[in-house]
DNA sequence: TGTTATACTTAACAGTGTTAAGTTAAATTA
DNA sequence: TAATTTAACTTAACACTGTTAAGTATAACA
């Protein structure tokens, strides 16, 4: 009875094909500037093809914004064996969250910016990869606030004004990089350590 | 010779005509939901007559955008006048710039993250409107500086933290309207004042 | 071998931004 | 006043878009 798993097998492996095909091209030409034919010819099926394995076109970007917050949750949590200053972990964490952004940016603008959109309101619900990421967060800051480093000692709000700050830089870099910005590495390590400043005790 | 100033004044009042109808169609519908048609509909000529007085779609956005940052402007600029408390000029300015994005959130996105996709690296050029929303925010921060008031010292740095924080928390309110985040107004002023807090000396 | 289900395609619909060519009426010139 | 030029606007079309209904061929099953 090794068929059906194959057929199923060799199903998921379009499903990639295209979930691949799709991130690519939204990547490089931006979401909008993608049609489902043009994906469809980068795979050599039919347009209509793409619709026995997504509902529309958004539920594509729905799938490669989901990949999208899984990598970044990848990389936030290879920082998280360090717990011994909580406080650099979570400036660290700040930084490669938004070295993730501006490593991927179109891949950022689409989970953070387009997405949401287009799924209005979703991407952060109970048991979401978006919710994981922020949970993340939470863990680091939580961290800070149980040793009493930090003035604040409401978790949520904390967490929020830190996600506040780091996506702010992140998407004025990636969204106007003509602008006149101080040299990248200070302003991200600014940001990052005025809010934690503003954040002590 | 009133005839052709008449006609001049023709000319500008169909233009402010499709601006503003573009402008009530764009932020009730979103940029990408507004066909040329659909505007040219509402004011009652055939689609072709605005392209007699827009380029293409991406310069009536550009535009809409501009009305917007005049907006913006003039809405900080009347914070101005008090600056015996620099500090807390600053914070109110920086409350009234959120207040503006959460106000006009549709007008926000379309200025500072729809238009940049399409209008590549321009929107803060030299002279133009972004660039004095900009300058605003470089005196306030600069008068802070001059009285000693704050750590840093490099006015465009300290500018641009203070830009990302603003930035941030206002796109995350619109963009994410569904989270738990804390109650709007406490997550603001934390936002304010945890920035200015981590600048200070 | 005949039937059913799966995987995929063709053709079409109603819509998109944009352009070239055409029309109508007003302003200018003779 | 009559002929001509100019300005403002429209019609029709092109090549595209996301999406669906209907059709086809092939593989799996009885």
């Amino acid at each position: 009875m090794g068929i059906k798993e194959r057929k199923a097998r060799e199903k998921e492996q379009l499903r990639q094909q295209i979930l691949s095909a799709a991130r690519e091209l939204f990547v490089n030409e931006g979401y909008e500037n993608v049609s489902m034919r043009k994906i469809a010819n980068k795979i050599e099926y039919s347009p209509t093809t793409i619709y026995l394995y997504f509902t529309d076109k958004a539920d594509l970007l729905d799938s490669v914004c989901k990949e999208t917050l899984l990598n970044l949750l990848n990389t936030l949590e290879q920082l998280k064996s360090d717990i011994s200053d909580p406080v650099e972990t979570l400036g660290k964490s700040g930084r490669a969250y938004i070295e993730f952004g501006l490593k991927y940016p179109q891949d950022y603008k689409l989970t953070f910016v387009i997405r949401p959109q287009y799924q209005k309101g979703l991407g952060l619900d109970e048991g979401s990869v978006g919710e994981k990421v922020f949970d993340y967060l939470r863990e680091m800051v939580s961290e800070c606030i149980q040793q009493g480093i930090f003035h604040q000692t409401d978790v949520e709000t904390t967490s929020q004004v830190m996600w506040s700050a780091v996506h702010g830089v992140t998407l004025l870099l990636i969204d106007f990089p003509d602008f006149p910005w101080t040299e990248k590495d200070k302003l991200i390590d600014t940001v990052i350590h005025t809010t934690i400043k503003g954040l002590k005790a």
